[in-house]
DNA sequence: GAGTGGTCTAGACCACCCT
DNA sequence: GGGTGGTCTAGACCACTCA
């Protein structure tokens, strides 16, 4: 047994042993794959050799890479290889970002208030918990060049995201889903969304520099992780005048 | 060897040889599923006694099954069977009505007018064909109960779909997409939507009950064939008051 | 308890890419 | 030619459902 084998067996024997082999070594490998130890240009090790490495058999191993293929995270190339896919950002950052503005600029996000609150029955109930659970509220303006264009009001459950209650404002970048990858380790990997139309209250219109009663566009997200479980509520309203939504439907 | 495992057997044999194993089964096993041999309520046959039927392996025939079940054409249920999912017309038919209203209840949909006409070039560009080419306009009004909600603009390109052009307006029914199939043998597979709001026009407020300069919803959707040809360009309106739309992202 | 899908293994052969 | 992923097989044992 090399070294590298002997590590590969340890980081798969720490995980819960009452999942099944395949969701244990999934979780090993994702892990892995996101620290950076191999980058989209040059290939992992071989099935047969990562079968080896990690102790289980090669059928095991192809059912785990044969997920990550479908999930985007990995790319194969019969006769080459197995890469990471390149855009990984692209995909798992932007993904849920369906706003469509000029081109494919991020926006800003600046959030406005953070605060701990009992959650409102409605989205308690979107994320599966009792009405009145506590639950981490923030209030973010995203703006094209000092521009806004959308008001966010994002829900999320505690104490799961205790630590995006306690990091500091200034840590929080442009986009949220990474930081709760990197602080709470929660990836999301599918999303409900519904929109409809409404008039700007007085709050909203000021923010969006808009007469109130002026129509905006509400977009409700309940976004789960690749289990399905749902980890956060958050409803975006912007300018019905100038919003752009788009969507691919498979 | 039984009577219908021989006919399983030939299923497969009668297919092209030069695919794999189990494109061909998966192609076979699609095309039996919608020939509608099983319903919903009861199982088929245990995934042991499928793979004897055919003469493959189980390995194989488990392979299948579970890319049918990612599809969304079945689902497993542990320790009771396979069974064939509910609500598959509603997939198949209904999957790419997006607008969400009272339950899963089907809109009428009504054909004001049917006229042939040189595509504009918004319309031509997005079908992939020149500007001027000839096309086939259908102005229709949805309705629930006799209540218009949605009023919509469609382009398909000549002579694809020449027999939508002919056939009476008494033959087509509530959905168009079942049309298109049994017409014109084309199949929709995918979409992509875009929606933004503007006012309405006179004669939009006049179909849709409202007042001019109402604030609408627009959905342009561009349907393609499951080959990924744009066959389609769609552009419904409703009023904004009442719409809503939902997507699943995943 | 009988039967179903779920997990896991071990090994064979093929098609393809690279050098 | 040597190594990679792609296909296919055979069989063992477990977890779950249902009568």
């Amino acid at each position: 047994m090399t070294a590298s084998s002997g590590n590969a067996r340890e980081a798969l024997a720490a995980l819960d042993p009452r999942l099944p082999l395949h969701a244990r070594l999934r979780e090993a490998l994702t892990t892995r794959l996101r620290g950076g130890e191999w980058t989209p240009s040059e290939p992992l090790p071989a099935e047969s050799e990562l079968a080896q490495d990690y102790g289980v058999s090669l059928g095991t191993m192809r059912r785990v890479l044969t997920e990550l293929v479908d999930e985007g995270l990995l790319e194969r190339r019969q006769g080459s290889g197995t890469y990471l896919r390149r855009m990984q950002a692209q995909n798992s950052l932007f993904r849920f970002f369906r706003h469509h503005r000029q081109g494919d600029a991020v926006p800003t996000g600046r959030i406005l208030t953070r605060e701990t609150r009992p959650a409102p029955a409605e989205v308690a109930r979107a994320l599966g918990k009792r009405t009145g659970t506590k639950a981490l509220r923030l209030h973010r303006l995203r703006s094209y060049d000092d521009e806004p264009f959308l008001v966010e009001d994002i829900w999320l459950p505690l104490p799961a995201f205790a630590p995006v209650r306690d990091v500091e404002l200034t840590e929080i970048g442009d986009l949220l889903y990474p930081v709760y990858e990197q602080l709470c380790g929660l990836v999301i990997g599918s999303a409900d969304e519904e929109l409809w139309v409404e008039l700007a209250d007085a709050e909203v219109a000021e923010l969006l520099g808009c007469a109130p009663g002026e129509p905006v566009v509400v977009v409700e997200r309940v976004a789960r992780t690749h289990a399905g479980d749902p980890v956060e509520v958050r409803r975006s309203r912007g300018l019905a005048s100038t919003f752009r939504y788009r969507v691919e439907i498979r």
